[in-house]
DNA sequence: CACTCTCTGTAACTAATGTTACTTGATTTG
DNA sequence: CAAATCAAGTAACATTAGTTACAGAGAGTG
């Protein structure tokens, strides 16, 4: 584990943390489309990505879903930072996007190496810093863009995210990540098809202009 | 200034910390509608909320508002925090909605006592959880609640920061707000009238039902 | 090949929200 | 008081998004 650790993170931990996070980390290894975090659930450690994607969902008064944003290979959860500190449930769902790789961190330590290390402290406000971006990002999306800006700018971001300007994905499943109906998904995407953005297949969409 | 300090902040800081603040904050007392932050400004002090309310609104393309959520006695702007790590301007405008106090805690003592003071480490990572969730239901709001509950939303907010549930307003307030039009929220005002939810006069609105 | 299932396209309609334009009544100001 | 300004009501229309219904095109299976 330490040199997926030391790649990753090693610029930004000193080694005698990265040690600590050798010795009390458990690596985890998820297949694309596994569930890591549940709404209602309780977190029990954090995750830092080694590799890969994750999606971060939040859901409705009747279960339907809406994507916030991606983490990527870097990342952890700040959702999780902040329900360890609520002592509350997780308020989010996260699906792994790719396949990814993960190192869990018992909550116990996260606080411990707040006091002991600077560079964790940094690492943790950085962490909370980036995600409150991301969720303002989702905020502008939501509120100022409208339905076929978002779903480009939604296609965009998970090519961005796979390094793949051809996506394997179904109208369907992009409506259930914008919260909107399969319809207006096929509808506002053959217009966006038609003024040369994409090339629509059959289980597959791609990206032309970025 | 140690008086209002131990008052709201007494049971959360040690007294040494408390004498810190006093001794290094600013106290600071501003008028309804005076402007605390400007999107785009560097912040080079955090506030502590004595008294009063503040309004933290997001910004469109074109400069028209949208509220994200207020803030109450006890409270801090993690935005602010979050822009004193991150080094960056400020990503939201903040606007005192009741006269309100403050006491403004110079940005270096901020990173200094994470390091010094357990209890003010703590006060941080709360805020952002805090903030976190402000911004999740402020998501919920845009993404899954129609106009009309929007502003019944909005007002029996408003109401509560207030501590009345009459409220001296225009319908073009609202609309700013809430990234709408004067006349839907006329419309929609009027239909939360017929229903028996509210009370319409000119430059104030009752509201009737919590 | 016949059957089934999934995915996509599209029409027709409804609902929600936004826009333009005008009116009326209240309030302020010269 | 007359004029000007502001807040609110409302009609008419446009646009965007959501819904229902159905048809046809792959793709896999027995």
């Amino acid at each position: 584990m330490i040199d997926e650790l030391k790649l990753n993170y090693g610029h930004l931990f000193e080694d005698e943390l990265l040690q600590e996070i050798n010795n009390v980390g458990v690596f985890k290894e998820v297949p694309e489309g596994f569930k890591l975090i549940e709404i209602g659930s309780y977190i029990k450690s954090m995750p830092l990505l080694v590799s890969g994607a994750i999606k971060i969902l939040r859901e409705d008064s009747i279960g339907d879903d809406l994507i916030l944003y991606f983490l990527e290979r870097g990342d952890t959860c700040a959702m999780t930072l902040s329900c360890c500190v609520g002592q509350s449930k997780s308020e989010i769902r996260a699906i792994a996007e790719t396949d990814a790789k993960l190192i869990m961190i018992p909550v116990e330590k996260m606080s411990e190496w707040m006091g002991k290390y600077k560079s964790w402290q940094n690492f943790i406000l950085q962490s909370y810093h980036e995600r409150m971006m991301e969720l303002l990002e989702a905020i502008d999306t939501i509120a100022f863009l409208k339905m076929d800006e978002r779903i480009f700018k939604y296609l965009k971001d998970k090519a961005m995210i796979n390094s793949n300007n051809i996506l394997n994905i179904t109208h369907q499943d992009i409506a259930y990540d914008l919260h909107t109906s399969r319809v207006v998904v096929s509808r506002l995407l053959k217009t966006l098809e038609n003024d040369g953005k994409i090339k629509l297949h059959r289980n597959s969409i791609k990206i032309i202009s970025i």
